[in-house]
DNA sequence: CTTGTATTACGAAAATATTCGTATAAAGTT
DNA sequence: AACTTTATACGAATATTTTCGTAATACAAG
């Protein structure tokens, strides 16, 4: 797993709607980034931060039609564990349970949500047990 | 509780090092600051960034003696709760468990931690059955 | 008192991130 | 074909963050 650029914000937000609703054009994921987060941004706003975003790699584009199609070319899950990593250290000092804790605290989570976090911190102590 | 300014990177690794060790002047937060995160970062540097923050109101300092001693205005607790909801919004969409799950999985916490948030869990369930 | 050292104040350069205007080209419409 | 609409390319303005140089000032040592 090689080293990833950490996007910037408005990096992310793109990313994120194409992670959730798949390749797009620059027209639909500035409509969506509109829908989802801001009250205005510009078309080609959007279209340069999406250049910009190829140029480093975190996006390919289909050029076979006129309009470009994008798609991420890293996985949600591996951004979110290197962001995940800086942001524990820059504001827990590595903490991780205290993240979890004020997480839990935080915001409700489901039955079947602190269920499955119950059984993954019973497998964690099952192995190291086992060790 | 206010609507809290969300410190800049540079800004909170200074707040770290005065959480973490209390009221300091400008020199000794320099001097911690190369030690914890940096290579060489210049004394001027450091006293712009912590006159900034004094100006955000992040910080106050006491200019009673010719060197200032600041000490954060804001409280650590609350700096992560406004950081997490940021965090949590923008690189997981709002999902607390997802999170929580992930960073279960990359950092190994200790017997006592897990013991910790159990007990947490355990505290919420018998919260929300008794509703 | 004079000189050297440490400190704050402050403007501004440098680096990074965000936003948009304008030019150009491709495609659709009549 | 002429016109309108929609797209990309790209430079540049704006905003934000980080960095530091220089000047003024306080203090300390001799």
């Amino acid at each position: 797993m090689k080293k990833q650029i950490k996007p910037t914000e408005s990096e992310l937000e793109i990313l994120q709607i194409l992670w959730q609703h798949g390749p797009q054009s620059v027209r639909t994921v500035n409509e969506m980034l509109i829908d989802q987060y801001h009250e205005e941004i510009g078309y080609t706003t959007t279209l340069k931060l999406m250049q910009i975003m190829t140029d480093k790699g975190l996006v390919k584009r289909n050029t076979d039609q006129r309009s470009h199609i994008y798609e991420p070319t890293v996985k949600e899950h591996e951004t979110q564990q290197n962001l995940l990593s800086g942001f524990l250290d820059a504001t827990y000092r590595g903490s991780a349970s205290t993240l979890v804790l004020q997480a839990l605290g935080q915001y409700k989570s489901s039955k079947e949500e602190l269920k499955l976090i119950k059984e993954f911190i019973a497998n964690l102590e099952s192995k190291s047990t086992k060790k």
